[in-house]
RNA sequence: GCGCCGGUAGCUCAGUGGACAGAGCAUCGGAUUUCUAAUCCGACGGUCGCAGGUUCGAGUCCUGCCCGGCGUGCCA
């Protein structure tokens, strides 16, 4: 996409104390399109030239020469305000968009890069519940985006399938089962696993049943690992069915069970190099001097942990994919285990240990209806909301809504896919539209919503957008004149269109898609105000008697359709064309 | 106790150190012979947790405190 600031930042490098770069940073849009098209705020030259920010404004606009494409400049107090030349540049930029499509919104920051994503790696054995739902569509929504930037992307599914608890789980099944382990469904398993959980609050002893079981099974008795492989395959069928109403693929399924032939290596190699060390019959890898609690690595039944899986899966993901990040979606109340994590791998010598990060996010609580006061969920407990149920309600209500509107959709719609697509689209949303670390507290209604800031309100302005040029019954071309957009809504538009790049690589460094949630939602919030006007006055519809003006409006249309499905993809969502 | 995260309108949240702190929901009032009303327009609503400090300028940075959450060796 062309970028009218760099062209202004350099022309400005010229005559200022700072790199292009930084000018370009420091460039903004100023409040009201009067005052210009771009404005540099002086203050942090003050020092450097000894001089006022006001003053520095003013002599900028007097002395600087106009270079190709800008028409003024001119001071208003400390900032340096630049007008340019709007029908080339801003047409220019439009027919781009029309010219090349989505892809005109990727860059290419990532290019020859690797970045492997770890997300929603659940454990087996238990009902995906909607707290599982920010890592999946948060890691899947990064994928998105840093291949929007060029990277190579590995999304890997963590699944947790190792432990203790699967211990516990077959010592249960042993204990109460009257299913036959092929017989046996998800739900089969989590309730011997809720039993075995309450039972052993009054029966410690079968905790250390579970331990036992789970000792089993990591020396290999093969009765223990047949039903563990049982229970992985139940497991593993019913996640796929979520995760394709989701939409959320992975290039690798690499359980933590398959880091466990490194395991005893990995700790030959850190018990030689001092990094871990016997305590209390356990095997832990000290780090007072980093001010944070030992990190354990075998309990004293010999068994592993699951951070010793994760130091394995650390190196077996450097060997193989040599990444420039390695990103772990995962909540946010594992922050110490990866900060010990990192430690350690930086301990034995690994440079990489740094592209190691840990993209956290806040909990999900439920609220208790008698108290009001929100926690965690338990699954031990029993008490969750299944993600299925979630997504199948939302689903229903989509439904709902479109048979009242089927008129509006073409003969040979798919009913079913529709809804699936907005009201999936509405659960997703809710959740990426928040800032990732901020705590959710669950709430059918707003989780279903349709109107207001939801994911259906921006679909909707897709399906709108798209009726439009359906209904044009012309090519959009994009060589029209953007001078004929003056209405003062057209013009916020194509402003907002033009930072809809910028926005992504925002997303890509922070690791956050609730910056492309945002922004669609300003910017359909914009479009619905537009598009309003033209109930009232025929003459500011986009199908207007004018040609010139038709084609120049059609183009700033389909460059919003096209930011708008661009960004709805970014966060893994559909963009129905109509609804 | 210590560490980390959060505290912005009644509720849910936006807000690269910059021009007047913004949305949605809720409440109230309006707009539909429509380019799709899953929409739009208006009204109402603020000691940006508290107190200091840095700065030309702080919701944003620093320090202390208050409140809530999470974590803190045999779970993941």
């Amino acid at each position: 996409m062309i970028e009218i600031k760099k062209q202004i930042a350099d022309s400005l490098a010229e005559h200022l104390p700072a790199e292009s770069e930084n000018i370009e940073n420091l460039l903004q849009i100023p409040p009201e399109p009067e005052m210009g098209d771009y404005a540099l705020p002086c203050f942090v030259f003050a020092k450097k030239l000894k001089k006022s920010p006001a003053k520095i404004a003013e002599k900028l606009a007097e002395n600087l020469s106009k270079p190709d494409g800008i028409n003024e400049f001119h001071a208003e107090g400390p900032y340096l305000n630049i007008s340019v030349d709007r029908p080339r540049m801003y047409s220019k930029l439009l027919g781009s968009i029309v010219k090349t499509g989505k892809e005109v919104f990727s860059n290419d920051s990532g290019k020859g890069k690797t970045v492997v994503i770890d997300y929603s790696s659940p454990n087996i054995a238990k009902h995906l519940a909607v707290h599982h739902l920010r890592s999946a569509i948060i890691g899947r929504s990064l994928y998105n985006i840093f291949q929007a930037c060029g990277y190579h992307c590995i999304g890997i599914n963590h699944l947790g399938d190792w432990g203790t608890s699967f211990g516990k789980l077959i010592a249960a099944f042993e204990r109460y089962s009257d299913v036959s382990p092929q017989d046996a469904d998800v739900s089969d398993l989590q309730n011997l696993y809720v039993r075995f959980s309450k039972e052993s609050e009054e029966n410690p002893e079968l905790e250390d049943l579970g331990r036992r079981k789970f000792k089993e099974l990591e020396n290999g008795d093969p009765e223990a690992t047949k039903l563990w492989k049982q229970f992985k395959k139940i497991s593993i069928e019913e996640f796929k069915k979520i995760y394709e109403l989701l939409g959320i693929e992975f290039d690798a399924y690499t359980p933590e069970s398959f880091y466990l032939s490194l395991a005893e290596d990995l700790l030959n190699r850190l018990r030689a190099k001092d990094i871990a060390m016997e305590s209390e019959n356990a095997v832990i890898a000290d780090l007072e001097e980093q001010d944070m609690p030992p990190l354990m690595l075998q309990k004293n039944d010999g068994t592993t942990l699951y951070a010793t899986r994760d130091l394995c899966a650390a190196e077996y993901r450097w060997i193989n994919y040599r990444f420039e990040h390695c990103i772990y979606v995962v909540g946010g109340e594992q922050k110490l285990h990866f900060r010990q994590l990192k430690t350690v791998l930086k301990k034995m010598g690994y440079d990489w240990s740094d592209r190691i990060e840990h993209i956290d996010f806040g909990l999900l609580k439920l609220r208790d209806p008698k108290t009001g006061k929100a926690s965690v969920g338990s699954t031990r407990k029993g008490d969750m909301i299944l993600l299925e149920d979630v997504l199948k309600n939302g689903i229903e209500r989509a439904k709902e809504k479109l048979n009242e509107n089927i008129e509006k959709l073409s003969d040979d719609a798919d009913l079913d896919k529709l809804a699936a697509r907005i009201g999936i689209g509405a659960v997703m949303f809710s959740d990426l539209a928040v800032k990732r670390n901020k705590d959710v507290v669950f709430d059918w209604d707003r989780m279903l919503d349709f109107h207001g800031d939801t994911g259906p309100y921006v679909q909707y302005a897709h399906a709108r957008l798209c009726s439009i040029l359906r209904k044009a019954g012309v090519d959009v071309r994009p060589n029209a004149d953007c001078a004929l957009l003056k209405l003062p809504e057209e013009w916020k538009l194509v402003r907002l269109i033009e930072i809809y790049p910028s926005r992504i690589m925002q997303a890509a460094e922070k690791r956050e898609p609730s910056i492309i949630a945002n922004y669609l939602l300003n910017l359909c919030k914009l479009f619905s105000s537009y598009y309003s006007l033209g109930m009232k006055e025929p003459e500011k519809r986009v199908i207007c008697e004018d040609q010139h003006v038709l084609g120049a409006r059609l183009m700033l249309v389909e460059a919003t359709k096209n930011v708008i499905a661009h960004g709805l993809e970014l966060l893994g969502m559909n963009a129905p064309e109509r609804m």
